[in-house]
DNA sequence: GATGTCTGCCC
DNA sequence: ATTCTGC
DNA sequence: GCAGAATGGGCAGACATC
């Protein structure tokens, strides 16, 4: 017999009407209550069905069979399992609390508990019910004194019905959305109390209050009817931002779920000496039972429960500190370990076991995901279309979970975990050929249908583990060091050099393959292999240049800042590469770069590529129609229209690795290569590190010559790939600012999911005397100053533009400062801004004392 | 075919 | 690119 | 000091829609 499974079986008990517990199984156990609303919602034939009375015993395989009410909704049961040894309550979703339409739950004393945890986290504490309901109540009265509609969207099963319920006694005419409707009905049939429902007709008449399913938000009833304010019921109210994610006016926290204090008192009363949780914080809420004292664990992606298959029932046992294998399943546990292990040394020894498992195949993939290299990302759009795909589910039943979960990966777990799967165990390998064909794949459909297909073969946590995977976001709270040091522990070695290898490749998984076979030494810098650039830190003005130098003896030394693509150019005997600053190969963009680069002799040069013609640079705007480009066409063949250079100002080697010699040393071989066009070496101040006066000089001299500033170096520095170190500043001018006004707000993803977090501001046009939006800016601001603006435009809205736009009062001065201002479309200014930031919130002035269009224009 | 929207990658 | 934040 | 998150404009490409 199965609980709850998503997969028709023979022989399954479905604790409720709710469609993700229920499949279409041979034959279902449940309660009357449940087999009625199975008949009328799903046409389940009733010839199916064998109904359980509360308290009523059935056995099946020596085993006795009892059910109790939950008080999720109408009809749902725990069911309570006693075989000869011991006892077992799987609770399905329930709730401790009374309402109109569910039964009272209760709760058998069992040895077992298995148990749902949605709402598993402290936080989640739900206000005393009649409190709710006076809430709910009063925000239908006014806002139907307002004239206005109040729509309330609940889930057509359960709390349709109890918004129902609590407008009727509150004196409130209700029409219902269809499901509704016969959801309602269906509930009326067993004897229920509830008024008789009115269906929801093409239009809305006046006077009455509005129920409707949550994926109705877009019903053409609803949405045309402009007088409206909405309202959602759900316990995810108590998560921050649930107003903005559910698009709606007012969230009210009606549950049919137990809240924390709900779960602890039920676990109390069952008094079990094993608890397993399902759904939701099943990780947290298991946590914090262990420590009360009581063994609870989290049932790990198999929430589809088998029992009385054989005389004692099997479930799986998790262990925090199990060993992981060395598969994907293996990686997802890692994973979860290092998710919730604090300590900075239990995650090395995790990491380190974990790296020791595996076979010399696998090591170099782990090692370089883990890392954060060697996967092409897929953006959420894709992935949320793979999710739909495998799970079939409308996008309105995304957007819930997304909402409530504010993770993707979190997302694709608790979706998948409800979703007919096909799981398979995965090699590192078989994920490791995934990512290429990801990665090879030609256009976001084929690589949507790819992973679709990859996810249906996986476990939910396995699912949950790609979709971090492939979005960058690991967030096991490990970085690159942390990396590096378990690689070293693993085999054997000092961190320092498993450090210094990495620099030099860029590649970690490399590393660790040669750290395992002893071979680290003859991991060496080579022109064809990419590693990491140097970086330059930003510098405030020229006094923080020369007190960052701090040397009398030291020559400090400067270089142009061109506005161009950062690049490598590695010359083998093989041919030549391009790559960007992330790596990525540029080697089709510029063709006519490598060909010439055929002339030098094998090096790796670090510079900047610009365009260039007829004695000329130009903009980095005209540079940029050379990229991304897949074929050479038309007038940009071989760059005829937009010829590039490279400027070279670094040499990493030349007959050999130079990256820890001094940069007096990398430059003298950079000079003995005498480029040739369309190479050249970038000019060189050297400056003596104590004159400021000089030093502003040459600031003002590389600014007036078009540069985007100057780069400060050290000349004994050695190279210091990626952003470790400070060996070099960079210097910018000041940037030119304009005071503009905020006329619409916008919210922000991710952590700012729950504020209005970025700023569409506008200058006045003196001509027609409107305001004219000239780009959009959320940089420059601290958390709180978000947040106290979001709670100012949230009083001073005007109105919803789209889902995530508001139009606010034009009260708030901003000023924003720039690197350059430029004509374009993008804006009805016709101007728009690059590198907008926000330098001040000008609280000191007013609406009219904003810069005008005509002030912006004479910027460009 | 023109237009609009999304994504990835440069700054 | 920039900025802020937490470690 | 550093990594990570969350955000700007503009371009080319890939699709969706009309």
């Amino acid at each position: 017999m199965w609980l709850d499974p998503h997969r028709p079986r023979p022989f399954a008990f479905v604790s409720h009407g709710h469609a993700d517990h229920f499949a279409r199984h041979q034959r279902v156990l449940c309660s009357p209550g449940t087999g009625h609303i199975l008949v009328k919602r799903y046409g389940v034939k009733a010839s199916k069905i064998e109904a359980l009375d509360w308290g009523e015993q059935r056995i099946i395989n020596d085993h006795h069979i009892t059910l109790h009410p939950a008080g999720h909704i109408t009809g749902s049961a725990m069911i309570r399992i006693e075989g000869p040894d011991q006892s077992i309550l799987y609770t399905g979703d329930f709730k401790t609390r009374s309402s109109h339409t569910a039964e009272i739950a209760e709760f058998p004393k069992s040895d077992i508990l298995i148990m749902e945890t949605t709402f598993g986290r402290p936080q989640f504490v739900f206000p005393p019910t009649d409190e709710i309901e006076k809430q709910i109540s009063r925000f239908a009265c006014e806002t139907l004194e307002d004239g206005e509609t109040p729509v309330f969207f609940a889930y057509s099963l359960g709390k349709a019905q109890e918004a129902l319920a609590i407008l009727h006694n509150a004196g409130i005419e209700t029409v219902v959305h269809k499901t509704v409707f016969e959801m309602t009905q269906a509930c009326r049939e067993i004897k229920v109390d509830l008024p008789n429902p009115v269906l929801l007709e093409k239009n809305i008449p006046p006077g009455v209050a509005v129920i409707a399913p949550p994926n109705a938000v877009r019903a053409r009833a609803i949405r045309s009817h402009k007088k409206r304010r909405t309202a959602m019921l759900s316990g995810w109210a108590l998560t921050p931002g649930s107003q903005y994610r559910y698009q709606v006016d007012q969230v009210f926290p009606l549950s049919d779920h137990a809240d924390y204090p709900g779960l602890l008192e039920s676990v109390e009363k069952v008094s079990p000496s094993l608890v397993y949780t399902l759904h939701g914080s099943t990780r947290e809420f298991a946590r914090d039972l262990r420590a009360k004292g009581i063994e609870a664990w989290s049932i790990y992606g198999d929430d589809q429960l088998e029992l009385l298959e054989s005389a004692s029932p099997e479930i799986p046992l998790k262990s925090e500190l199990s060993r992981p294998t060395s598969d994907l399943r293996g990686l997802s546990e890692l994973l979860e370990s290092l998710t919730t292990t604090a300590s900075r040394l239990k995650k090395i020894e995790l990491l380190s076991i974990f790296l020791q498992d595996c076979n010399d195949e696998e090591l170099p993939f782990v090692t370089r995901w883990l890392s954060g290299s060697g996967i092409t990302h897929l953006g959420h759009v894709m992935i949320r279309q793979a999710l739909l795909e495998v799970t079939g589910f409308p996008l309105a039943k995304y957007k819930t979970v997304s909402a409530s979960q504010n993770d993707t990966a979190r997302t694709a777990r608790l979706l998948l975990e409800e979703a007919p799967l096909n799981p398979l165990a995965h090699s590192f390998k078989e994920v490791a050929t995934h990512f290429d064909q990801l990665r090879t794949a030609d256009g976001s459909i084929a690589k949507t249908q790819l992973f679709s297909c990859f996810l249906q073969q996986c476990h939910p946590a396995e699912g949950e583990t790609m979709v971090r995977l492939l979005t960058g976001g690991l967030r096991a709270g490990a970085k690159e060091g942390l990396y590096e040091e378990a690689v070293a522990k693993a085999f054997n070695l000092s961190p320092s050099d498993i450090r210094y290898a990495a620099m030099l490749t860029g590649d970690l998984g490399e590393v660790a393959i040669a750290a395992k076979n002893k071979t680290l030494d003859q991991i060496q810098l080579r022109p064809g292999k990419p590693i990491k650039p140097m970086l330059a830190s930003p510098s405030e003005n020229t006094e923080d240049i020369i007190k960052w130098h701090d040397s009398k003896d030291i020559p400090l030394w400067l270089e142009p800042k061109y506005d161009g693509i950062r690049s490598q150019l590695h010359v083998t005997p093989n041919g030549a590469h391009l790559f960007s600053r992330d790596l990525r190969s540029l080697d089709n963009e510029f063709p006519e770069i490598l060909e010439a680069a055929r002339a030098l002799p094998s090096c790796l040069l670090d510079g900047e590529l610009i365009a260039y013609a007829e004695g000329k640079r130009l903009t980095f705007f005209d540079l940029q129609k050379r990229l991304g480009r897949k074929k050479i066409q038309g007038d940009l063949f071989l760059g005829a229209a937009i010829p590039v250079r490279f400027i070279a100002f670094d040499c990493l080697y030349a007959q050999k690795s130079l990256i820890d010699s001094p940069l007096e040393e990398r430059r003298k071989a950079l000079e003995s290569l005498e480029l040739l066009d369309p190479f050249t070496t970038i000019p060189l101040i050297r400056s003596n590190g104590t004159d400021i006066k000089a030093l502003e000089r040459e600031f003002k001299k590389a600014m007036s010559d078009d540069n985007e500033g100057l780069i400060a170096k050290n000349c004994l520095s050695s190279y210091q790939p990626g952003r470790r170190g400070q060996s070099w500043k960079k210097l910018k001018g000041v940037m030119p600012t304009l005071d503009c006004v905020v006329i619409a707000a916008q919210q922000g993803h991710g952590k700012r999911a729950g504020v209005l977090s970025d700023y569409t501001f506008a200058v006045r046009d003196k001509e027609s005397g409107e305001l004219r939006t000239l780009g959009k800016a959320y940089s420059g601001l601290t958390d709180n100053e978000i947040e106290d603006l979001t709670d100012h435009f949230q009083k001073t809205t005007i109105e919803k533009i789209s889902r995530r736009v508001v139009k606010v009062e034009p009260t708030i001065v901003l000023e924003i400062a720039f690197d350059k201002i430029r004509p374009s479309k993008r804006h009805d200014s016709g101007l728009a801004l690059r590198f907008p930031r926000i330098k001040a919130i000008r609280s000191d002035k007013s609406l009219d004392e904003i810069d005008t269009l005509q002030t912006a224009k004479k910027l460009v």
